[in-house]
RNA sequence: GGCCGGUUGGCAGAGUGGCUCAUGCAGAGGACUGCAAAUCCUUGUACAUCGGUUCAAUUCCGGUACCGGCCUCCA
């Protein structure tokens, strides 16, 4: 199966090809751990962990190597230990531990590696060792700076022009710069703050470094995918690539870059600084996390996505509509197969998760329509194993709609019984009465030729 | 201001130089059901705007309008 992707680099769809089939590597730029995370920085680990699978399915599991960062280090972080007075350990402990449990929530695939930049400081500094060799960098009052004029191809990820950078610019130019494009590679850090030797003294790495550090030390100097939300494609993709291509003349950095599309409420972008976000946790008290990774998925992650509860309510509907075909084939012996094609191709021609759910919805329908056993064993495992490729689906029937309180299902098979009595005695009012009275507790009753059954609105 | 991207039916959202047709939700009609629910069948409604290329454009090219992203920390 050919994959294809939308490569930032020359803003076109390209063939995948990857640089050693045997271990396709790809790396994704992850959170900063000051604060929980909000819906933005679910979308982009959703849609990777999508494109993950996929290369998963067509190189084999064992052949695809995913890292993706923590930034543990940041000015954010030292001025939330400000703010709250916990200590940096643990503000970044305590968040990061929100992040995984947000992440599997969504039935996120941990990567092979998740690196933290605190573990990786030997690294940047040999990094900023060899760019100072190389020319590229220098030293001024305590900082190292990245030499943006030493670099002729500097912008050509982000496709500006040093003067259109220039141009525009809001930077806040300290005079210690060279150039007000230049960028931190080492900052000083006063005795009360993070900080580590270095040959430049106590301080700390600047944002950029970390992932040129992480992603050379773990997939090399030249890997296939890099990938992140498409707001870091200037300045921090484009800085990552000058350090990395600077440090190592001759290396490629990274083939692809894919960047996913912001995350919008209202039409405008989610965002900690506009304050119009909402956090992952308190959006799944009003919906499973489960149908928050389908909204995500039902449009294109390249584009900009409008959230909406309305949107989060309807992808719920699809996944009741989904777990209604499984729940009526539960019986139905579970086989391993091989996902529907027409998903894979979907999910080939540069992630295009919208069609593939098409069919998804398709094959739901043949399960649906499936009249003998052995058709509906077929359809179930065909659907089951394209809905891998997202991601969804992995729970069981019942449960997705009955949920897991046994005290709460003993009462209403009780009521079901009670009912079932009413049925025979062919007292429909009070037949009808029992379900109104679930109804209003939010249990949907449904009678089947095999007897009644229950769900959860 | 510079650089990108978008504008598809009531809503969400794919896609295509011509074909009967995305798909889902909502709406209408029907089957099934004691009535419902679930499911199945049938069904209506669309390609921002103005030009150009073409036998043919929603689809390609250019202009306009509107919307959004980046240019500052940001997934």
């Amino acid at each position: 199966m050919q994959i294809s992707l939308y490569n930032t680099l020359r803003r076109r769809k390209e063939e995948f090809t990857p640089i050693d089939a045997s271990n396709v590597r790809m790396y994704v730029c992850g959170p900063t751990v000051y604060d929980r995370a909000h819906l933005g920085n679910a979308k982009t680990p959703v849609a990777f962990d999508v494109l993950y699978r996929l290369l998963r399915y067509v190189y084999g599991p064992e052949h695809v190597t995913y890292v993706s960062n923590i930034t543990d280090v940041d000015d954010k972080i030292l001025n939330k230990h400000k703010e709250t007075g916990k200590s940096i350990r643990e503000i970044t402990e305590e968040t990061y531990q929100w992040y995984i449990d947000d992440m599997a929530k969504l039935n996120v695939l941990a990567p092979n590696y998740r690196p933290r930049a605190t573990e990786y400081i030997d690294e940047m500094i040999e990094l900023v060792k060899l760019l100072l060799q190389n020319g590229h960098a220098y030293e001024a009052e305590g900082h190292v700076l990245f030499d943006v004029d030493s670099m002729p191809g500097y912008g050509y990820l982000s496709g500006r022009s040093m003067k259109e950078m220039l141009a525009g610019a809001r930077i806040e130019v300290a005079d210690y710069k060279k150039n007000p494009a230049d960028f931190i590679l080492w900052k000083p850090s006063s005795p009360d703050q993070p900080g580590w030797d270095s040959p430049w003294g106590y301080g700390r790495p600047g944002w950029h470094l970390e992932c040129s550090a992480m992603s050379s030390k773990l997939l090399g100097n030249t890997f296939d995918i890099h990938g992140g939300g498409s707001d870091l494609i200037f300045p921090h993709h484009e800085n990552e690539c000058a350090q990395s291509l600077c440090a190592h003349p001759g290396e490629k950095f990274a083939k692809y870059w894919v960047h996913s599309g912001m995350l919008m409420v209202d039409g405008v972008k989610m965002s900690k600084s506009l304050g119009n976000f909402y956090l992952i946790d308190e959006v799944l008290e009003k919906a499973p996390a489960e149908a928050l990774r389908l909204l995500f998925l039902s449009t294109h992650y390249h584009q900009p996505f409008n959230f909406t509860f309305e949107g989060l309510n309807q992808a719920k509907a699809t996944l009741d509509k989904f777990y209604n075909a499984l729940l009526r084939v539960k019986e139905v012996e579970t086989v391993k197969a091989e996902p529907d094609e027409r998903v894979v191709a979907a999910l080939a021609d540069d992630m295009n998760t919208p069609l593939a759910l098409s069919h998804l919805h398709e094959l739901a329908n043949i399960l649906n329509k499936a009249s003998t056993v052995e058709a509906q064993k077929e359809a179930k495992a065909r659907l089951l194993a394209s809905a891998e490729l997202l991601g969804i689906l992995w729970q069981d029937p019942e449960k997705w709609f009955k949920g897991g309180n046994d005290d709460e299902a003993a009462m209403i098979e009780a009521k079901i019984a009670e009912r079932a009595a009413a049925k025979k005695a062919k007292d429909y009012a009070l037949a009808d009465k029992i379900r109104e009275k679930l109804k209003a507790q939010g249990i949907i009753l449904e009678d089947t030729p095999q007897g009644t059954t229950w769900k959860k609105a």
